[in-house]
DNA sequence: TATTGTTATACTCTATAACTATA
DNA sequence: TATAGTTATAGAGTATAACAATA
C-alpha cells in the first residue's frame, strides 16, 4: 500500500510549489520573480559573485540564470562586471537599489516562512531547518544543476 | 542578515525540484509523467476517484488534470465514466494496466524517497515525514489548487 | 582541449479565462 | 445561479545544444 500523502518527495514537491507560487503572486508587486529575489538575496551577503557561484548558490541553471540577470540589469537591480583575473568570468554585483529592495523583501520571505511554519516550536523549526538542509545534500549529490558533459552525447 | 541555504522555503523547493526532475527522467523509461504516476498511485488504493478529488488528492490543477487523464486514457492506463447519481462528474478508474504499472513503479519510488533521506534515522525519517505533512497542512491554507471565484474580476 | 557565459529552442507546469453541460 | 469538467492560451521554469571568448 502506498500513501501519497506521506510520501517525503511528493510533500516536499507539493509543498515546496505551493509556498514559491504564493510568495512568487507578492513579489510580483515589487516588479521582480521568486528566482530575480534569490539572486538578490544570494548577493545580499557579497560584494559580487560569479554567474557560475550565483548559479550554484540559488539551484538556477546558468542558462536561465543568464536571462534573469539581464532583466535584473535592466532594472537597474545589478550590474555585471568582468573578471580582471579571468576574462571569462563574469562578476554580478547588486546595486544600491538592488540591495535596498532586498533588504525590504526579507521581512516579508520571513513572514512566509513563519506561515509555513505555523503552530510549529522553535525547537520543530530548528528541527526541520536541519532534516530539510541534509536532505537537500543527498539530492545535489543525486545530479541536478547539471553536471556539464554539455558535449553532444553520440 | 538573510542565509537563503537555511531558508525553509528554499530548502523546500529546491530539494522537491530537485527529486522531482530526477524521478521524472527515471518515469520516462515508463512511458509516464511525474503528474501521471501521481494519478496512478492516488487510484491505487481507490476504486475510482471524481477529476475534483484527483485534483485535490494529487495537487493538481482540474485544468491540467483534464489534459493528463487525456494522455492516460489514450495509453490505456485509465478510463473515464460518466457518474449516475450526477451527469456532471467524472470517475477515473484505473484498468488493469494501469494499476498493474502503478504497482511496479511504488518501489522505485520508495527508492527515490530512500535517496532523499539517506543517513536519517528512522526516527529521524518519521520526525521530518510528520513536519512536512504539518507544512504541507499549513500551505494549503494559504490557497493553492484554486479557490474558484473564477469569474472575471472587473 | 576545457571552462565561462550567452543564445536559441523545446517541453513541462501553472494559472487564467471562457465555454459546455448539468444541477 | 452554481458546480464539474473541458478547452485555449500565455507565462514561468527547466534542460539541452550549439556557440564565442578565453584559458
Amino acid at each position: 500500500m502506498f500513501r501519497l500523502a506521506e510520501y517525503v518527495p511528493y510533500l516536499l514537491n507539493r509543498a515546496g510549489a505551493r509556498i514559491a507560487g504564493s510568495f512568487s503572486a507578492e513579489l510580483a508587486a515589487h516588479g521582480i520573480s521568486l528566482q530575480a529575489w534569490r539572486v538578490l538575496a544570494a548577493l545580499l551577503d557579497a560584494t559580487a559573485l560569479r554567474m557560475g557561484d550565483l548559479g550554484r548558490l540559488t539551484s538556477i541553471d546558468v542558462s536561465t540564470l543568464t536571462r534573469i540577470v539581464d532583466g535584473m540589469e535592466a532594472q537597474g537591480l545589478v550590474k555585471r562586471r568582468r573578471g580582471p583575473d579571468d576574462a571569462r568570468s563574469v562578476w554580478v554585483e547588486p546595486s544600491a537599489r538592488g540591495r535596498a529592495l532586498g533588504r525590504r523583501i526579507v521581512p516579508e520571505a520571513l513572514r512566509y516562512e513563519s506561515i509555513a511554519l505555523e503552530g510549529f516550536s522553535a525547537d520543530e523549526a530548528a528541527q526541520l531547518r536541519s532534516l530539510l538542509v541534509r536532505v537537500f545534500a543527498n539530492m545535489d549529490r543525486l545530479g541536478g544543476v547539471r553536471a556539464r558533459p554539455r558535449r553532444k552525447a553520440g
